[in-house]
DNA sequence: ACAATCAGTTTATATTGCGGACTCATGGCG
DNA sequence: CGCCATGAGTCCGCAATATAAACTGATTGT
């Protein structure tokens, strides 16, 4: 079960975010460095995650943790649950806002998450239905 | 933190399905009914899932947890984690295809989970920009 | 040479999850 | 009427995870 924990999307969601360094992470989330530890290896080793070491001029050799096509996919569900929570929570920790905004990166245009067709057109949630498949 | 753990998705996919009974649940899911038991609580407190009593004709009285608009809107993050799964991981449970497939009610058009800008217009993943605010 | 930074690991304790047995009310059946 | 089955939980003891805090170890600017 990969992404069935606590913590597991909120490190996604840090990645997708641009943080991309151990300490940054752990510093952001507040959560025990055993467990970031933990949740950095399985997501590296699910493919979500790359584990590359680089170096800025003038500092010592790091690593960080770069999302893979796999992971950037994962961005899609990350703003639906975003904004699913902005609508229905917002009181989960008072005074905060919604935490981020998602825009068209050229025109700036607000996007949300929905459903559509194959050729594009939006259908709305009431419109949809599941079929499930029973073996 | 509502849903971070391995389960709380998991009955909210089952009330989308149309299960609503305790029994029903622990079968299909198989987790222990302790777990069970808290997560419904939690749920129901969360304005999630309603608890109403009901009662079959020629069977004693029960009651059924159904979704309430705030749960119905978890269709949306819960397709999108689903279909990123079945594009992703298609290994997570062997001999598993896709659980459900989701069409538009009226033509049985498949629909995907995706972008959208308000009037409607979709939008790739790749042009998408998350706008974070710091306080 | 020294203190600082980053990226972890170790350790000890607290919390949560788990399976299985138990309870309790209701309804069907002989 | 007495008895078994079913649904919906609760109780219990053990195993697995999470947590906080301290420790390691490499590197590096001063």
């Amino acid at each position: 079960m990969l992404l069935g924990d606590k913590w597991t999307l909120l490190v996604v969601r840090e990645a997708l975010y641009g943080v991309t360094r151990f300490d940054a992470m752990q510093a952001n989330l507040g959560l025990p460095r055993t467990v970031l530890s933990d949740r950095l290896k399985r997501l590296t080793a699910a493919g979500v995650l790359k584990r590359r070491p680089y170096k800025e001029p003038g500092a010592r050799a790091r690593h960080q943790y770069v999302l893979t096509p796999m992971g950037v996919d994962l961005a899609l569900p990350l703003i639906a649950l975003m904004q699913w929570g902005e609508k229905h929570l917002f009181g989960d920790t008072p005074g905060a806002g919604p935490a981020a905004a998602i825009v068209e990166r050229e025109t700036g245009a607000p996007l949300r998450a929905g459903l559509a067709r194959e050729d594009g057109g939006p259908v709305a949630l009431r419109e949809a239905q599941f079929l499930i498949n029973k073996p």
